[in-house]
DNA sequence: AAGGTAAGCTACCAAAATGATAGGAATTTA
DNA sequence: TAAATTCCTATCATTTTGGTAGCTTACCTT
């Protein structure tokens, strides 16, 4: 189970975005360059960023992206789960019904389990959070 | 981020296994039809069980497979590993020298407590739990 | 009004992973 | 020796992933 370079990168951007909120829009080619990401591949993350509402576009010259919300009130689950789709999927989680085996019930615990703990370490963070530690940690990095 | 085919079968299959434990070795066949898989498929499955050691099999006529160990000595995250290979695997986890940006290192401890989230489940439990569940979940069909 | 700048959309594509299917070889029991 | 069973390898269709390309639309500046 490994993860898709669409949420590492995604994550990233978003953080981009989120650690410069409240400047004004950030543009595609910006975000591409800092985090060495393919200008268009980079475009299609940012999209679904976009049609999930975490993020909006301004068009235009001096146009770009920015968050729809302060980055405090984002959390890491709402991100992942636009980028990655619902969290450990198994059909039978959310219709029982494909679930008529009775060994079969009993594996379906643990992947419930599994994805409730994936989801508290999400929901218990915010890109809010994420900004401190990259600030804090450049902080660290000029005392150096 | 969903779940392959390969763990939800291959978990239901060697969970037949150690419910079987004790009582000599279990056919592919045979867990086939009860799990309803493909024979071929499942034998696939169980070749990748049997190249990690968790079972072992048995040749020719009343051949079969069997748990190698007892199954309150299998924790299910080796069997996850086994089927799905490292949890979570983002390079930059194993390899911090792919890791030359600020930013990523910040979502890089994101997934490092996905990950360990993950584990949690995997690692605190074992097949047995599984078996004395479907056990129980029988009993309490019987009684109905 | 015009030109340039950026986002938006859609199609396309190559490579890898997934989920199988198939056939024959090797081994063991009876 | 014959039958049963695992073992091994190849093949294949479909989907996902990761990415490229090109044209369209909106908007700001001058």
């Amino acid at each position: 189970m490994k993860l898709s370079s669409r949420s590492r990168y995604g994550f990233r951007a978003i953080l981009e975005l989120a650690v410069e909120y409240g400047n004004g829009p950030l543009q595609i080619k910006t975000i591409a360059k800092r985090e060495d990401i393919s200008n268009k591949y980079l475009e299609q993350l940012i999209a679904m960023l976009k049609a999930s509402g975490l993020v909006r576009s301004i068009r235009g010259p001096k146009g770009g992206y920015e968050l729809t919300r302060p980055p405090s009130d984002v959390k890491l689950s709402e991100v992942f789960i636009t980028l990655e789709g619902p969290v450990v999927a198994v059909e039978c989680l959310e219709h029982p019904e494909y679930c008529p085996r009775c060994t079969e019930c009993v594996t379906r615990d643990v992947w419930a389990k599994m994805q409730s703990a994936i989801m508290g370490v999400l929901e218990s963070m915010t890109l809010q959070n994420l900004v401190d530690k990259t600030k804090q940690g450049q902080a660290e990095n000029y005392q150096i």
